[in-house]
DNA sequence: CTCCTTTAGTTGACACAACAACTATAGCGC
DNA sequence: GCGCTATAGTTGTTGTGTCAACTAAAGGAG
């Protein structure tokens, strides 16, 4: 795993004299303009973040993958479904829905436009807020995620939950929350309500 | 979290009395067909995997953003030019460029045009198989990528591993090697020489 | 040597996501 | 109640990614 990374996280050395000053991890010996100095990783550091990045960049592939097999569904539609189904009366505004799925208006606007072409959800004008969305639940929407969740779960526990033992389980649940902290401070993917 | 949670994971059960049968951790009365049947989440599992979606779902958008407003470069782009500034020569075969970067072929190809109409890379036939292409980084490549490497550094810090103790710092590579196993049994993105 | 299969890569058509511009309603100051 | 600003969504355009078809060279069987 050198190559990748030193490529991804280490200024680029293959060629030591064509970059004395940004390559090594100490600061250079000048009085060194701090902002500018990065600190490198350590090699320990370094090994998880590149790790981190490959799960980051393999994962949704492969749900994406099993999804669209098993269910017709991209991972962004399903759990678009999926918040829809656990809200009260399978009702959510635009907003709201687009909080929970880390979307944008306009990409969740045109997703939800094909679900509706499919019958898995309506619209509905909002009767308290002219300007508002509602976002129904069909009965067929629901029966589509309904049969989708089984293989998701499945997808879940081989392609990550079963290759750890229940203590890596319960420190990646940690350590997720940790991260979480920094990616999304107001907590509005983990934490809808609040 | 308890929304996010439920829906992504769980079946939907909201509406108890539509959902009878696939809603339930526990097996249905009857004898289940085992295929059919999954093993629902424990509360901690539910925890770990969806907090580790969130971040997958996140985390892409903070490293893009970041580099596409501080050096001009998406995720990707940075990616495949680190790739090729650690690689001998700073050059390598469209295929283990595709393979060290996760990309089809057919996508690699199409930022490989972009990167070379911006003076970064340079095509050039393969002397050995006449059926190969060389990608070669030319030294403005060079020169962007030491450019974005600080930054990238500070936001795999700031987003991700000033929010861990060292402790889970390596936690986390430890886990994210074991969940490579499986998707990445045959290493390809994290050890490119094997 | 010739044919056939496999490998390497490019190209074009389509799908989807980000961004910007636009419409419409709500809420507020006066 | 008039006008202003802010909020909620939708629509169109543009850039990437994916998929399928295609070209071309390498390697093997006869």
């Amino acid at each position: 795993m050198t190559d990748l990374a030193d490529a991804v996280v280490a200024p680029p050395a293959a060629d030591p004299s064509a970059v004395a000053a940004p390559a090594g991890t100490a600061a250079p010996a000048g009085p060194a303009r701090r902002d500018e100095e990065p600190r490198w990783l350590s090699p320990v550091e370094r090994a998880a973040w590149l790790r981190l990045l490959a799960v980051v960049e393999l994962l949704p592939g492969v749900l994406d993958t099993q999804l669209r097999k098993d269910s017709g569904f991209s991972h962004f539609e399903y759990q678009t479904l999926a918040m829809l189904s656990e809200a009260p009366e399978r009702t959510l505004r635009m907003t709201a829905l687009a909080e929970r799925t880390n979307a944008t208006l306009p990409r969740l606007s045109h997703v939800v436009t094909r679900l509706a072409e499919r019958g898995l959800v309506e619209r509905a004008a909002c009767p308290t807020d002219g300007r508002a969305t509602n976002v129904i639940l069909t009965d067929d929407g629901w029966a589509a995620v309904v049969g989708a969740a089984p293989g998701h779960v499945r997808t879940a526990r081989e392609a990550v939950l079963d290759a750890l033992s229940p203590a890596q389980v319960a420190a990646l649940g940690e350590i997720a929350a940790q991260i979480l902290t920094r990616l999304d401070p107001e907590g509005r993917m983990t934490d809808p309500g609040a």
